[in-house]
RNA sequence: UGGGGUGUAGCCAAGCGGUAAGGCAGCGGUUUUUGGUACCGCCAUGCGCAGGUUCGAAUCCUGCCACCCCAG
């Protein structure tokens, strides 16, 4: 009937629940606050504290409803994800509290998304709403609720050691979320549990499965969390109107004007399709955008070869060895070789260098630092050096 | 008005009598907790129009139309 039981019994019968957590004291004397957003990867965590056998308190914060954000009505997929998260609570017989965060989320989150994409940059609001809401804020209500650790649903490891906690990326690498995650602080890793780091997702949808979770099958969140169609443009220029302002598509290299757009907030460093240019040899991305101009830069591939990036407001997480560095400047994307000039961390700004010229880079992304797995910093893409031709 | 040239999908373009390449764009899908990329698939019963020759024409012939260039 309880959920321990059934996790004991289920497939996931030789996981131990409590070094999951890395609980300071016995699990049983413990409080775990979960962040549970009503998706399957934070309900199973809540699922796994519960089975620790510690106390657990499940929070929701309500962050965007679809149907303002969208001026749709009638749609309003955030309230169904909170009350999958209050059934998963009442099913594991967990607390459950719902905070209305909208106009946080709002400020921290989707003003920045905007006002990022106004100014020619290509915005990660999944950091922001990382470092802001989830970090920030769930992280000191989990505090003042007393509690032993904060745990959250994302795929990425913790792992302690001597000068603090490092962080890891998720064993399963198709799962990985530390490119999220670089932000994150050193006192916030102290306090905050990812115990689905080292989980393949298969075995957390059993988990899930195991535990009756009514959301086991619950398709995997992708896109933006606020922009429930994809069209993210459509969001930008409803909050900033401005945006659609229609501007000229350039040639990087010629200055050829080779058409108009609706508003540089449709477009990214990097982008292909959207330019809505025929009657060319070979492709072409948009190589930069000019926020003043409103100009779009096209040009071909070979334009986008990048061989450094500045990156400010840096973070480290542990030491940074000496050499052996390499960068993700994408979620989706193997970490590439690179050197690092400047020191990382605190807020300084750092060139990255990269041993093979790197291409789509866009300012407003974040570039990741890896150590092998481990995730030691990282920044915000401020310009980027092309490749000399 | 005379001379020359060109008219093939949204754009560029191959084809030169044997039953419409390719690229770009676009659309759809796959991948994906950001944007994007990449990959896969789709995309001209028809070649300016009308006739003719031929077993068979985008390809040859005739006329017409349109656009471009040169001349005046």
């Amino acid at each position: 009937m309880d959920a321990a039981t059934r996790l004991d019994a289920g497939p996931l019968a030789g996981l131990d629940c409590t070094s999951l957590f890395d609980l300071p004291r016995p699990a049983v004397e413990s409080r775990i606050v979960v962040a549970m957003s009503g998706g399957v990867d934070s309900s199973v965590v809540a699922a796994l504290a519960a089975a620790s056998g510690a106390e657990v308190i499940g929070i929701t914060l309500q962050l965007y409803d679809y149907g303002a954000a969208t001026g749709r009505k009638g749609a309003c997929c955030a309230g169904d994800d909170i009350s999958d998260a209050r059934a998963v609570a009442d099913r594991l017989g967990i607390a459950h509290y719902v905070f209305d965060h909208e106009s946080a989320f709002r400020e921290d989150v989707v003003d920045q998304f905007a006002d990022e994409y106004l100014a020619g940059r290509t915005p990660v609001p999944c950091i922001r709403c990382n470092m802001g809401p989830k970090f920030t804020d769930l992280f000191r209500m989990a505090r003042e609720l007393g509690a032993d650790c904060l745990a959250t649903g994302h795929y990425v490891r913790r792992v302690p050691a001597a000068g603090g906690p490092h962080l890891y990326r998720a064993l399963d690498p198709a799962r990985d979320q530390s490119y999220f995650l670089y932000a994150t602080t050193r006192e916030q890793l102290d306090y905050i549990r990812f115990p689905l780091g080292g989980l393949p997702k298969t075995q957390v949808r059993e988990l899930a499965e195991a535990a009756g979770l009514r959301n086991a099958a619950k398709p995997d969140s992708q896109d933006i969390c606020f922009v429930p169609d994809g069209d993210y443009a459509k969001i930008v220029t409803k909050l900033r109107p401005e945006g659609g302002t229609p501007g000229d598509i350039v040639h990087a290299a010629t200055g050829e004007k080779l058409g108009t757009h609706e508003g540089i907030v449709h477009f990214t460093v990097g982008q292909r399709k959207g330019l809505a240019i025929g009657g060319q040899s070979e492709p072409l991305y948009v190589v930069g955008l000019d926020a003043e101009s409103r100009e779009v830069r096209v040009g071909p591939r070979r334009l986008l070869a990048v061989e450094n990036a500045d990156v400010i407001e840096t973070n480290a997480i542990g030491d940074l060895p000496a050499e052996g560095l390499s960068a993700k400047v994408r979620s989706m994307a193997k970490p590439v070789p690179v050197t690092l000039e400047g020191k990382l961390g605190d807020g300084a700004s750092v060139r990255i260098r990269f041993a093979e010229p790197e291409y789509g880079v866009a300012p407003g992304q974040a570039a990741v630092i890896y150590a092998g797995d481990r995730v030691v910093g990282g920044g915000w893409i401020d310009s980027t050096q092309a490749v000399r031709a």
